[in-house]
DNA sequence: GTCTATACTTCGATAGAC
DNA sequence: GTCTATCGAAGTATAGAC
């Protein structure tokens, strides 16, 4: 919210600043309509994914698809939502916050789904749906700094082909929702 | 940087705000400093790991386990970092970035290690980072955002016992580097 | 070393002309 | 509907007294 000057936003948009003022009530307004635009694009692709015939398996592979292509719609929202988490979001009303929680139960439903199909075992839905969020938040975060001039050379800011990334997120995903024993005894 | 005043920084210290311009050249300087002291600690850390007598699977489960304690003892330091990359890391000079880049390079020598010794299967090793570090950094966030009045009720914010975190992110990375195939081969 | 007062800048928001 | 000009708040940084 503080971090784009309205005049930025207003040269963006090829308007005068004025006309933001006279479209919307005031810039947090706008700004929470950026926010639930993507939230109610993400619940309803969940919910779609939820009540579809495919195998949780597939599901969760689409899921996170998805949030790809959502993504790259709206290549704005990953920056924005992170630095609104940081300060503790604290801008998101009860509403937007409603849009965050049905992509959540949403995502819950697909592993419950899998839980009793047995497809999956049975994890903290919050872990699962941080394990998969988080690395594609850091990964927009990511390219994000490697845009910023004089960043190519260092390697954490290496651009990864987009798909590589969708399948290690899929491949990890199913390994992390996988029932059975699925690696050697560790010796500690 | 531009998420908290310098005043309320003083405030915080118990100092008045001159003596930190007295103390640090100005905010980034101080701001850098912040960040590098987390970075250097991470760093140390992962070196010591990579050079260590552990299996490449306890060197993964330690990696997690010592990500939690220093931030333990730096809460600040996620929200900050996730601000500072949604911005493209504009303020981060090039001693700065060589910090980052060795928590990177540490890590990257321990899955190497675990691949030339069969422990894992190569995976590229940003994928690998950016799995460990998402999820992490999503839950700090997730916390900051919980601590802000009217979140409880929230599913999304409800608190993950820390041990619960750790745990869950020690068996998902030990999940996403095995070697054997690990699970049912899907119906597609 | 420590503090008060203030100069200077940025930015959200609006008044008011057209 | 569209634009220019400007007010007021917030915040970095420093001057200067002690």
């Amino acid at each position: 919210l503080d971090g784009v000057a309205v005049d930025d936003i207003a040269r963006a948009a090829g308007v005068n600043k004025a006309m933001i003022y006279y479209h919307f009530k005031d810039k947090l307004t706008l700004y929470r309509e950026v926010v639930r635009d993507m939230l109610r694009a993400l619940g309803s692709a969940v919910d779609g994914l939820a009540e579809s015939a495919d195998t949780p398996q597939r599901k969760v592979e689409r899921f996170i698809e998805t949030i790809g292509e959502l993504r790259d719609a709206r290549p704005w929202f990953p920056p924005l939502m992170m630095r609104e988490m940081s300060a503790g979001a604290p801008h998101l009303d009860a509403t937007t916050l409603g849009h965050m929680r049905n992509v959540f139960v949403g995502f819950s439903a697909i592993l419950e789904q899998g839980v009793q199909s047995g497809a999956f075992r049975r994890v903290n839905p919050l872990l699962a749906y941080m394990s998969i969020m988080g690395p594609l938040m850091m990964n927009a975060m990511r390219e994000r700094a490697a845009a910023t001039p004089g960043r190519q050379n260092i390697p954490v800011f290496v651009t990864v082909p987009r798909q590589d990334l969708i399948t290690h997120m899929q491949e990890n995903a199913l390994r992390m929702l996988a029932p059975e024993a699925s690696r050697k005894e560790r010796s500690r």
